[in-house]
DNA sequence: GCCACTGTGTGAAACGTTTCATGCCGACAC
DNA sequence: GTGTCGGCATGAAACGTTTCACACAGTGGC
């Protein structure tokens, strides 16, 4: 159907191995013959076939990246730091949404596996599957994101919650609140879990009582409109809670309405402080306080520590590399 | 290396064509044989290798998909309704982010000719080009993805903005208001410039004047900080405007940010439509009224008349699709 | 004039599948 | 017993590359 490399050593009056050489090692072969082959080429409108080069070839330069969603800022740049390093380093990324449904997460293994991807970075719906470990055993390398494997047995990027939630809460303290309402998702999460020890931290080290100053609300969602209905319900009749520390920023963003919309002036009455520091975080109606975890860096080091594992299988060891989150005050907290 | 499907029939005790035929048509294989064969696929994590299956097979089923930019939740839902129809009628969807670069184009379709997909969908960065024309020429079907081909040689879908244009014009001169700011971005785009001509027609049909109705601020970004720069050098000495009309939704926040600060009350002193209709546009400080696109529906027709093309190209004839969008209205404009 | 060498090109093997013509075997009809 | 047929399995060819051992022809040293 398309031409062959066949074809154009016809054309060319040249065997096929040395089209070959002019695409692969154009060094190799003479000027004048190297001119008569790309001209060819361009005439007949000749493109290689990847599957036949991967297969004689036997290894292909692409690795996989698995993210449970895309629509998430977080996954979005972790993906473009992943691809950049990627590039520089000649690989090429395949990418796939597993939306968190294993069975999504599952079909997209096998597909990179039947690919022969070199290795995988992901994100598992959950650590530790036989799946993966399944993997690993027939040579894969895999880099865990955003999530750390306790066994040790690869390499893995996450940013540490517990910092974040401690930088969040002496944050709060300084600003003499005594009074913390920590609205979180599933605490079964271990981000959200994570976070929450870290506040408990801060409060401990200013010399208070984690139980008499914090208290928590455990919602199923972690998106605005949920946040929203939480705060309205809660603030109907209290007035001592005069801080909050949302999960993630969209939650923020739902008790900062909330508040707006109940009369509370942000940051006199109520300060927040979310965590992400999504795109938008800076442009709410109040700009928001928030964690900001370094996304890109993430990616970037997953890809650098599993590209170096493919090419130094034997001189690899697996790390455990853990970024700090920053803190980022704008006026939800304090105005300067 | 890894198993190929030798190893399988050795270890089995059958010919390698018996195991091909496992795997492909399992109905032509005794049970008793299809069982030893299973087994020591398992036994041994014997995973197909794709290559060789596409290099025989001659044709992939997959196509490509490229988008400009995976950040903006527009073409994320179209990804996903491409992928979910795709998925059904057995496709794999390769996904790629042109980020706005010709040259992350070019390569991207370069890879995925190789790959010898078997069509793609795409956003081009500049509708026309002799690359994409070359694609189809050497017979891989293309369809247009939120662009329309003038020339009308492949099929496209997308929105008519002209109408969403129409839609906002005529909700705010239904509101009573007879001055409307349209804060957009370079009228290059056509989107910006179809959505003005829509804001224009409204007016005109209503019998008033447009160039007397309608003033146009015109910003290089769209994005919320310059909308918000943008609104508040306006507003310090204009009270004559009563609505804005904002080319995206991140510019209507930008608007609404700037009218709260500045004490105006939305939307009784200034009303704002937006478009797009992000999810955020709902959990705004104030909801936004905004245009809703069927962003999923374009995915989702893209791919149906790709695969139709790749199925039955001899009985194919391009079509141009176009969406109608919807007006969405919230508090911005009107509180009920 | 011979040797070694370098630069360039050749041709065949190999990669792991799928497909297809062929063959084997037992069952059933006559 | 012969003929036919269906169900299953086989083995080789083919897909389009890359690689590698080899060949060939100049070149320069001696």
């Amino acid at each position: 159907m398309s031409p062959s490399i066949k074809d154009v050593a016809e054309r060319a009056g040249v065997s096929v191995g040395t089209v070959s050489n002019v695409l692969n090692h154009p060094e190799r072969v003479a000027d004048s013959t190297r001119a008569a082959v790309q001209a060819a080429i361009s005439a007949l409108g000749f493109v290689r076939n990847s599957s036949a080069a991967q297969l004689r070839a036997g290894t292909s330069r692409s690795i996989g990246l698995i993210v449970l969603d895309m629509a998430n800022p977080f996954f979005h740049d972790v993906a473009r730091g992943a691809e950049d390093v990627a590039d520089e380093l000649g690989y090429a990324v395949v990418l796939c949404n597993s939306d968190d449904q294993p069975s999504r997460e599952n079909r997209y293994l096998q597909v990179l596996e039947e690919q022969r991807v070199r290795g995988v970075l992901i994100t598992p719906i959950e650590v530790g599957s036989e799946r993966l470990d399944a993997l690993r055993r027939r040579g894969t390398p895999t880099v865990l994101v955003d999530r750390h494997d306790p066994r040790v047995n690869c390499c893995s990027v996450a940013v540490d919650d517990v910092v974040g939630g401690e930088l969040a809460g002496a944050h709060l303290l300084g600003l003499g609140h005594e009074r913390i309402l920590y609205l979180t998702g599933p605490l079964g999460l271990r981000q959200c879990a994570d976070r929450l020890t870290g506040l408990r931290q801060a409060v401990a080290a200013a010399g208070l009582d984690p139980g008499e100053v914090i208290d928590v609300v455990e919602e199923r969602a972690m998106n605005a409109r949920t946040a929203h209905d939480a705060a309205r319900a809660r603030f109907a009749d209290d007035r001592a809670t005069t801080a909050v520390f949302c999960a993630n920023d969209l939650m923020a963003l739902g008790v900062l309405r909330a508040a707006l919309n109940t009369g509370r002036r942000v940051p006199d009455d109520l300060a927040i402080v979310g965590y992400d520091d999504i795109e938008f975080a800076a442009d709410a109606a109040v700009p928001l306080t928030s964690i900001r975890q370094p996304t890109q860096q993430i990616g970037r080091a997953a890809a650098q520590l599993l590209v170096e594992e493919c090419d130094h299988p034997e001189t690899h060891a697996h790390q455990q590399v853990m970024f700090k989150p920053e803190l980022v005050i704008r006026d939800s907290t304090t105005r300067e």
